[in-house]
DNA sequence: ACAAAAGTGTTCCCCCTACACCCATGG
DNA sequence: CCATGGGTGTAGGGGGAACACTTTTGT
């Protein structure tokens, strides 16, 4: 509102006071698998679980560049690097008790990583770790996190139909297999190769092909793939769908 | 974040505090023009202006509780009838000065209620007025709400095309007729009323004709229309896809 | 020579668009 | 009986799914 409805003689502080503050659900993929980013718990609550990275939102910043300055320092890379990320505003969450300690409302945000060469950084985050995202994590996630990184998933898989998402899991140059192989990795379907290709392709400005082709990247045989690079155009029309899977599929390993 | 990255022995009121407030963007239909609630400001900053209504959120109180009881008091329904309303959260503005008073942190929502008997009610608010979106609002919003109300309305437009949304702006029983003014009115297009019909018929559940059927409603003059009223279905698959405008329409108005 | 991955071509079918056409009611 | 809005039918075209096929590399 911001200014209405402010009954006469309103005082600020009057009002118990509101912690903000920003989760991040950071994506990247890794050998066909989904990760997130993962901070173990040291103290008490919910110590030894894990939980998003995220933290205090300054006084003199917005949620948004609290985001990119908690990306930067839980993935150990430089602010200019992460600003080239994809970061996007999820929702807000803001049960009264979601924190036990306080009143906290929290802005979550979901981020988007090349696979990096590093498994974290060595910065300023101690323990964030890439957790697969494959069934394998059993544990409940710390406050309300398990929901936060439900919705962060859902919403990149929606996404990846019909912007230019993908790409960014993918390093500044890559081939449609490996734009391929995000795909499938996230919506965890198999997609036929031919159609993808020509739909990726028919946008135009969506991939454009980098001159020098055919550089060989994945240590391995057959022939040597195209290299593209992301276009000017950031939605995908027609969208790629996803095929409807009936039922099966690994959901699981967020149940928090 | 909630709980991690707390420098140690943090004490939460060493911040300076943080209002956390909800803006809402409440839509209509009226005589086949879209309608947005909004206040006319009263006091300093933007004395005069149109603003968005409002209000903080209470310490023992979700954002979405917070939306719900503001949506009640200002169109002044009755809490039971307007959690039967669309209600849902935008997003979360945040810039540092967003408000030149202090520090306001606003989570935006977008609600849809149908075309009311009542102007507005005439409970609590007092001067909440329904304002054509139709280019015929000069004048800038106060603060961020322009942003807040042009990004509520793309967002409307947007999930028109895949979910139940439209329905949120009908009566109980409608007809497709009336279904489809709100679609052309929202989108700015006019749609062939056969195919229409067969696309929203085509979700088995999305709506679900009324026994009772044909009742006079828009005076006029023409066949008895069916009635309908909205199914358990709320994704409407496939989507009924919004024609490409090249250029024309009104989209002006917001600009704030 | 064979496997593996990239890339091209082609067929079939479904759905969407566009209209033409009938139905029911009010004036 | 004509205007107006509701409802059904149908021909044609575009695009996606499925799959065959060629190309280029590593072993």
């Amino acid at each position: 509102m911001t200014g209405n409805d402010i009954p006469e003689g309103y005082d600020p502080k009057a009002f118990e006071p509101f912690a903000v503050t920003v989760d991040l659900a950071v994506f990247t993929v890794r050998e066909a698998v989904l990760h997130v980013l993962l901070i173990r718990r040291g103290q008490a609550p919910y110590a030894g679980a894990w939980a998003l990275p995220g933290g205090f939102v300054l006084p003199d910043e917005s949620a948004e560049r609290a985001a990119l300055r908690e990306l930067a320092e839980e993935t150990g890379l430089s602010r200019e690097r992460a600003s080239g990320l994809h970061l996007e505003q999820l929702r807000t969450y803001s049960d009264p008790d979601r924190d036990p300690r306080m009143r906290v409302v929290s802005v979550a945000f979901a981020a988007l990583v090349p696979d990096l060469p590093e498994p974290s950084g060595g910065g300023d985050a101690a323990e964030a770790q890439w957790v697969a995202l494959d069934g394998s994590l059993r544990s409940p996630l710390a406050f309300d996190h398990g929901r936060i990184l439900a919705d962060a998933r859902r919403r990149i898989g929606d996404k990846l139909e019909y912007t230019s998402l993908a790409m960014g899991f993918c390093p500044p140059e890559f081939t449609l297999g490996e734009l391929q192989q995000v795909y499938e990795t996230v919506w965890g379907v198999a997609l036929d190769r031919p159609n993808f290709r020509r739909k990726v392709l028919a946008t135009p400005g969506f991939v454009e092909p980098v001159g020098g082709a055919a550089q060989r990247r994945t240590g391995g045989r057959g022939k040597p793939a195209a290299l593209y690079r992301a276009g000017r155009a950031v939605v995908l029309h027609p969208p790629l769908l996803r095929p409807v899977v009936d039922s099966a599929g690994d959901t699981s390993g967020e149940g928090a």
